[in-house]
DNA sequence: ACTACGTCCTGCTTGC
DNA sequence: TGCAAGCAGGACGTAG
Protein backbone atom coordinates (compact mmCIF):
# COMPACT_ATOMS: atom_id res chain seq x y z
CA UNK A 1 0.00 0.00 0.00
CA UNK A 2 2.20 2.56 1.12
CA UNK A 3 4.48 3.99 -1.43
CA UNK A 4 6.99 7.18 -1.42
CA UNK A 5 5.09 9.74 0.09
CA UNK A 6 3.02 7.65 2.54
CA UNK A 7 6.48 5.67 3.48
CA UNK A 8 9.03 9.31 4.11
CA UNK A 9 5.36 10.96 5.83
CA UNK A 10 6.00 8.26 8.04
CA UNK A 11 9.31 8.38 8.85
CA UNK A 12 9.31 12.33 9.61
CA UNK A 13 6.77 11.19 11.87
CA UNK A 14 8.50 8.66 13.55
CA UNK A 15 11.76 10.43 13.64
CA UNK A 16 11.48 12.72 16.74
CA UNK A 17 10.22 9.43 19.08
CA UNK A 18 13.50 6.91 18.44
CA UNK A 19 16.31 9.18 17.60
CA UNK A 20 18.34 8.80 20.60
CA UNK A 21 15.93 6.85 22.34
CA UNK A 22 16.94 3.22 23.93
CA UNK A 23 14.74 0.07 23.13
CA UNK A 24 13.43 -0.95 26.48
CA UNK A 25 11.04 -3.65 25.27
CA UNK A 26 10.08 -5.93 22.27
CA UNK A 27 7.06 -7.72 21.68
CA UNK A 28 6.34 -10.16 18.71
CA UNK A 29 2.97 -11.06 18.70
CA UNK A 30 2.94 -12.55 15.05
CA UNK A 31 5.38 -14.72 13.13
CA UNK A 32 5.08 -14.04 9.74
CA UNK A 33 6.66 -10.00 10.71
CA UNK A 34 9.91 -11.68 11.77
CA UNK A 35 10.11 -14.07 8.54
CA UNK A 36 13.05 -12.52 6.96
CA UNK A 37 15.10 -12.83 10.20
CA UNK A 38 17.03 -15.83 10.14
CA UNK A 39 16.61 -16.45 13.92
CA UNK A 40 13.11 -15.42 13.88
CA UNK A 41 11.32 -13.63 16.56
CA UNK A 42 13.87 -14.64 19.68
CA UNK A 43 16.50 -13.71 17.47
CA UNK A 44 14.98 -9.95 16.83
CA UNK A 45 14.04 -9.40 20.27
CA UNK A 46 17.74 -10.24 21.95
CA UNK A 47 19.43 -8.66 19.17
CA UNK A 48 17.11 -5.23 19.58
CA UNK A 49 17.01 -4.98 23.08
CA UNK A 50 19.02 -2.05 25.09
CA UNK A 51 20.17 -0.77 21.32
CA UNK A 52 20.31 2.79 21.01
CA UNK A 53 18.56 4.09 17.78
CA UNK A 54 21.25 7.03 15.97
CA UNK A 55 18.61 7.84 13.13
CA UNK A 56 16.19 6.62 10.75
CA UNK A 57 16.60 7.12 7.25
CA UNK A 58 14.43 5.85 4.02
CA UNK A 59 15.39 4.67 0.50
CA UNK A 60 12.23 4.52 -1.56
CA UNK A 61 9.75 2.60 0.43
CA UNK A 62 12.35 0.84 3.28
CA UNK A 63 13.06 2.58 6.08
CA UNK A 64 15.51 1.61 8.54
CA UNK A 65 16.97 2.61 12.52
CA UNK A 66 20.52 2.74 12.80
CA UNK A 67 21.19 1.29 15.80
CA UNK A 68 24.18 1.81 18.29
CA UNK A 69 25.32 -1.96 17.80
CA UNK A 70 26.18 -1.06 14.05
CA UNK A 71 23.08 -2.91 12.44
CA UNK A 72 20.22 -1.43 11.07
CA UNK A 73 16.83 -2.73 11.98
CA UNK A 74 14.89 -2.56 8.51
CA UNK A 75 11.26 -2.22 7.86
CA UNK A 76 9.03 -2.72 5.04
CA UNK A 77 4.90 -1.66 4.98
CA UNK A 78 4.45 -4.25 2.34
CA UNK A 79 0.29 -3.63 1.21
CA UNK A 80 -1.07 -2.50 4.35
CA UNK A 81 1.77 -1.79 7.28
CA UNK A 82 1.21 1.01 9.46
CA UNK A 83 3.52 2.60 12.29
CA UNK A 84 1.52 4.07 15.04
CA UNK A 85 2.96 6.06 18.56
CA UNK A 86 0.88 5.34 21.51
CA UNK A 87 1.32 6.60 25.53
CA UNK A 88 0.09 2.77 26.27
CA UNK A 89 0.14 -0.50 24.53
CA UNK A 90 -3.36 -0.66 22.87
CA UNK A 91 -5.02 -3.70 24.25
CA UNK A 92 -7.09 -6.15 21.74
CA UNK A 93 -5.96 -4.60 18.55
CA UNK A 94 -5.96 -7.68 16.03
CA UNK A 95 -3.68 -6.02 13.60
CA UNK A 96 -0.66 -5.10 15.83
CA UNK A 97 2.26 -7.74 14.68
CA UNK A 98 4.82 -5.82 17.11
CA UNK A 99 5.45 -3.42 20.08
CA UNK A 100 8.47 -1.80 20.31
CA UNK A 101 8.85 0.34 23.87
CA UNK A 102 11.60 2.99 23.29
CA UNK A 103 11.99 5.46 26.47
CA UNK A 104 8.11 5.74 27.47
CA UNK A 105 6.39 5.02 24.33
CA UNK A 106 4.78 2.88 22.64
CA UNK A 107 5.54 2.19 18.91
CA UNK A 108 2.99 -0.11 17.07
CA UNK A 109 3.64 -2.12 13.69
CA UNK A 110 0.55 -2.90 12.46
CA UNK A 111 -0.46 -5.07 9.20
CA UNK A 112 -3.53 -6.59 8.65
CA UNK A 113 -2.86 -8.26 5.39
CA UNK A 114 0.83 -9.23 6.56
CA UNK A 115 2.74 -8.43 4.05
CA UNK A 116 5.08 -6.01 5.89
CA UNK A 117 8.70 -7.17 7.82
CA UNK A 118 11.39 -6.33 9.84
CA UNK A 119 14.83 -7.66 9.86
CA UNK A 120 18.04 -7.04 11.52
CA UNK A 121 20.73 -6.46 8.75
CA UNK A 122 24.30 -5.46 8.72
CA UNK A 123 24.98 -2.03 7.21
CA UNK A 124 26.76 -1.77 4.01
CA UNK A 125 28.50 0.20 1.54
CA UNK A 126 26.90 3.31 1.33
CA UNK A 127 25.43 3.17 4.76
CA UNK A 128 22.53 1.02 3.40
CA UNK A 129 21.66 -2.24 5.01
CA UNK A 130 22.05 -5.92 3.09
CA UNK A 131 18.07 -5.87 2.11
CA UNK A 132 18.25 -2.56 0.72
CA UNK A 133 21.71 -2.49 -1.40
CA UNK A 134 19.81 -3.79 -4.41
CA UNK A 135 17.15 -0.80 -4.02
CA UNK A 136 17.25 2.26 -6.54
CA UNK A 137 17.89 5.78 -5.36
CA UNK A 138 14.51 7.49 -5.43
CA UNK A 139 13.18 10.34 -7.55
CA UNK A 140 13.41 12.51 -4.15
CA UNK A 141 16.81 11.54 -3.28
CA UNK A 142 19.88 13.95 -4.59
CA UNK A 143 21.67 10.88 -5.24
CA UNK A 144 18.88 10.02 -8.06
CA UNK A 145 20.51 10.59 -11.57
CA UNK A 146 17.87 11.48 -14.23
CA UNK A 147 20.24 10.50 -17.15
CA UNK A 148 21.28 7.01 -15.81
CA UNK A 149 17.14 6.08 -15.19
CA UNK A 150 16.42 7.68 -18.34
CA UNK A 151 19.28 5.19 -20.05
CA UNK A 152 17.30 1.99 -18.14
CA UNK A 153 13.67 3.35 -18.77
CA UNK A 154 14.01 2.82 -22.56
CA UNK A 155 17.02 0.04 -22.84
CA UNK A 156 14.42 -2.47 -22.47
CA UNK A 157 11.14 -3.85 -24.37
CA UNK A 158 9.23 -4.24 -20.73
CA UNK A 159 6.11 -2.16 -20.63
CA UNK A 160 7.00 1.27 -19.21
CA UNK A 161 4.81 0.78 -16.52
CA UNK A 162 6.25 -2.40 -15.54
CA UNK A 163 9.78 -0.59 -15.74
CA UNK A 164 8.51 2.38 -13.07
CA UNK A 165 7.23 0.02 -10.48
CA UNK A 166 10.69 -2.20 -10.94
CA UNK A 167 12.46 -0.73 -7.53
CA UNK A 168 15.89 -1.89 -8.72
CA UNK A 169 15.38 1.22 -11.77
CA UNK A 170 13.68 3.87 -9.65
CA UNK A 171 12.41 3.38 -6.11
CA UNK A 172 9.68 4.41 -4.37
CA UNK A 173 6.53 4.24 -7.27
CA UNK A 174 4.02 2.00 -6.79
CA UNK A 175 0.85 1.63 -8.82
CA UNK A 176 -0.95 4.70 -7.70
CA UNK A 177 1.89 6.84 -8.58
CA UNK A 178 2.62 4.91 -11.59
CA UNK A 179 -0.81 5.60 -13.22
CA UNK A 180 -0.29 9.21 -11.85
CA UNK A 181 2.57 9.81 -13.72
CA UNK A 182 2.32 8.05 -17.06
CA UNK A 183 -0.97 10.57 -17.40
CA UNK A 184 0.90 13.66 -16.51
CA UNK A 185 3.32 12.25 -19.59
CA UNK A 186 0.29 11.50 -21.71
CA UNK A 187 1.81 7.60 -21.82
CA UNK A 188 0.27 4.21 -22.77
CA UNK A 189 0.97 1.78 -19.32
CA UNK A 190 1.70 -0.58 -22.27
CA UNK A 191 4.43 1.36 -24.21
CA UNK A 192 7.37 -0.56 -24.79
CA UNK A 193 10.24 0.90 -22.76
CA UNK A 194 12.97 1.14 -25.77
CA UNK A 195 9.90 3.06 -27.94
CA UNK A 196 10.25 6.07 -26.07
CA UNK A 197 12.28 8.43 -26.57
CA UNK A 198 15.00 10.24 -24.57
CA UNK A 199 12.60 13.30 -24.11
CA UNK A 200 9.88 11.59 -23.62
CA UNK A 201 11.66 9.49 -20.77
CA UNK A 202 13.06 12.08 -19.41
CA UNK A 203 9.88 13.72 -18.93
CA UNK A 204 8.26 10.86 -17.38
CA UNK A 205 10.75 10.40 -14.57
CA UNK A 206 10.37 14.16 -13.86
CA UNK A 207 6.53 14.01 -13.48
CA UNK A 208 7.20 10.89 -11.36
CA UNK A 209 9.19 13.03 -8.88
CA UNK A 210 6.49 16.19 -9.09
CA UNK A 211 3.76 13.61 -8.44
CA UNK A 212 5.92 11.71 -5.53
CA UNK A 213 6.26 15.57 -4.21
CA UNK A 214 3.19 17.06 -4.24
CA UNK A 215 1.71 13.78 -2.64
CA UNK A 216 4.44 13.86 0.30
CA UNK A 217 3.37 17.86 0.57
CA UNK A 218 0.12 16.29 0.93
CA UNK A 219 0.89 14.23 3.75
CA UNK A 220 0.39 11.12 1.25
CA UNK A 221 -2.46 9.03 -0.21
CA UNK A 222 -5.48 7.77 2.15
CA UNK A 223 -7.99 5.58 0.43
CA UNK A 224 -9.01 3.93 3.66
CA UNK A 225 -8.46 3.40 6.87
CA UNK A 226 -4.98 1.28 6.04
CA UNK A 227 -2.95 4.19 5.29
CA UNK A 228 -2.33 6.49 8.58
CA UNK A 229 0.72 8.36 9.64
CA UNK A 230 2.13 7.59 12.86
CA UNK A 231 -0.71 9.78 14.91
CA UNK A 232 -3.32 7.94 12.90
CA UNK A 233 -4.18 10.90 10.18
CA UNK A 234 -4.92 10.38 7.20
CA UNK A 235 -3.21 11.84 3.87
CA UNK A 236 -4.95 14.15 1.81
CA UNK A 237 -3.83 13.76 -1.86
CA UNK A 238 -6.49 11.29 -2.93
CA UNK A 239 -8.55 14.27 -3.81
CA UNK A 240 -5.58 15.40 -6.06
CA UNK A 241 -5.63 11.93 -7.96
CA UNK A 242 -5.83 12.65 -11.91
CA UNK A 243 -6.79 9.29 -12.86
CA UNK A 244 -6.08 6.40 -10.21
CA UNK A 245 -9.46 5.17 -8.79
CA UNK A 246 -11.09 7.12 -10.90
CA UNK A 247 -13.04 4.75 -13.27
CA UNK A 248 -15.52 6.68 -15.50
CA UNK A 249 -15.13 10.70 -14.50
CA UNK A 250 -13.96 12.99 -16.64
CA UNK A 251 -10.46 13.07 -17.37
CA UNK A 252 -9.77 16.83 -16.30
CA UNK A 253 -7.59 17.75 -19.11
CA UNK A 254 -9.75 16.39 -22.44
CA UNK A 255 -13.01 15.80 -20.68
CA UNK A 256 -13.06 12.38 -21.39
CA UNK A 257 -13.91 9.15 -19.48
CA UNK A 258 -11.21 7.48 -17.14
CA UNK A 259 -10.50 4.15 -18.03
CA UNK A 260 -9.41 1.08 -15.40
CA UNK A 261 -8.07 -1.94 -17.38
CA UNK A 262 -6.70 -4.71 -15.92
CA UNK A 263 -2.56 -4.82 -15.15
CA UNK A 264 -0.96 -7.78 -13.62
CA UNK A 265 -4.06 -9.08 -11.33
CA UNK A 266 -4.45 -5.63 -10.60
CA UNK A 267 -5.83 -2.29 -12.20
CA UNK A 268 -4.26 0.48 -14.26
CA UNK A 269 -6.06 3.66 -14.67
CA UNK A 270 -5.83 6.12 -17.50
CA UNK A 271 -7.53 8.24 -19.77
CA UNK A 272 -7.81 6.41 -23.07
CA UNK A 273 -8.04 10.03 -25.14
CA UNK A 274 -4.95 11.15 -23.52
CA UNK A 275 -2.61 7.83 -23.46
CA UNK A 276 -2.82 6.36 -26.67
CA UNK A 277 -1.64 2.83 -26.92
CA UNK A 278 1.56 2.71 -29.17
CA UNK A 279 1.23 1.46 -32.59
CA UNK A 280 1.41 -2.30 -33.36
C1' DA B 1 20.02 -13.16 -18.85
C1' DC B 2 15.70 -11.34 -19.03
C1' DT B 3 10.74 -11.29 -18.35
C1' DA B 4 6.08 -12.75 -16.78
C1' DC B 5 3.50 -14.99 -13.49
C1' DG B 6 1.89 -16.94 -9.17
C1' DT B 7 2.08 -16.48 -4.37
C1' DC B 8 2.19 -14.85 0.32
C1' DC B 9 -2.33 -12.70 3.65
C1' DT B 10 -6.89 -10.50 5.50
C1' DG B 11 -10.94 -7.98 5.10
C1' DC B 12 -14.06 -5.05 2.58
C1' DT B 13 -16.98 -4.63 -1.57
C1' DT B 14 -19.55 -6.41 -5.33
C1' DG B 15 -22.56 -9.31 -7.73
C1' DC B 16 -25.22 -13.38 -8.32
C1' DT C 1 -30.28 -11.87 2.65
C1' DG C 2 -26.42 -14.78 2.08
C1' DC C 3 -22.57 -16.40 0.17
C1' DA C 4 -18.65 -16.52 -2.89
C1' DA C 5 -15.76 -14.24 -5.82
C1' DG C 6 -13.20 -10.19 -6.70
C1' DC C 7 -10.20 -6.75 -5.35
C1' DA C 8 -6.57 -3.97 -2.68
C1' DG C 9 -1.51 0.81 -2.37
C1' DG C 10 4.20 -4.86 -2.77
C1' DA C 11 7.96 -7.81 -3.61
C1' DC C 12 9.87 -12.14 -4.12
C1' DG C 13 10.84 -16.85 -6.04
C1' DT C 14 10.36 -19.57 -9.81
C1' DA C 15 9.32 -21.01 -14.36
C1' DG C 16 9.60 -20.16 -19.06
Amino acid sequence: MPELPEVETVRRGLDPYVRGATVAEVRILHPRVSRRQPGGATELRTRLLGCRVEGLQRRGKYLWLNLDSGEALVLHLGMSGQIRVFEEPVADDPHVRAWFRLEERWIAFRDMRTFGWMMLAPVGPGGLPAPVQHIAADPLSPESDSAAVTRNLTATSRSIKRILLDQEVISGIGNIYADEALWRSRIHFETPGDTLSEAAALGLIGDARDVLAEALDAGGTSFDALYVGVSGQQGWFQRHLSVYGREGEACERCGGPISRVAFTNRSSYLCPACQQRPEG
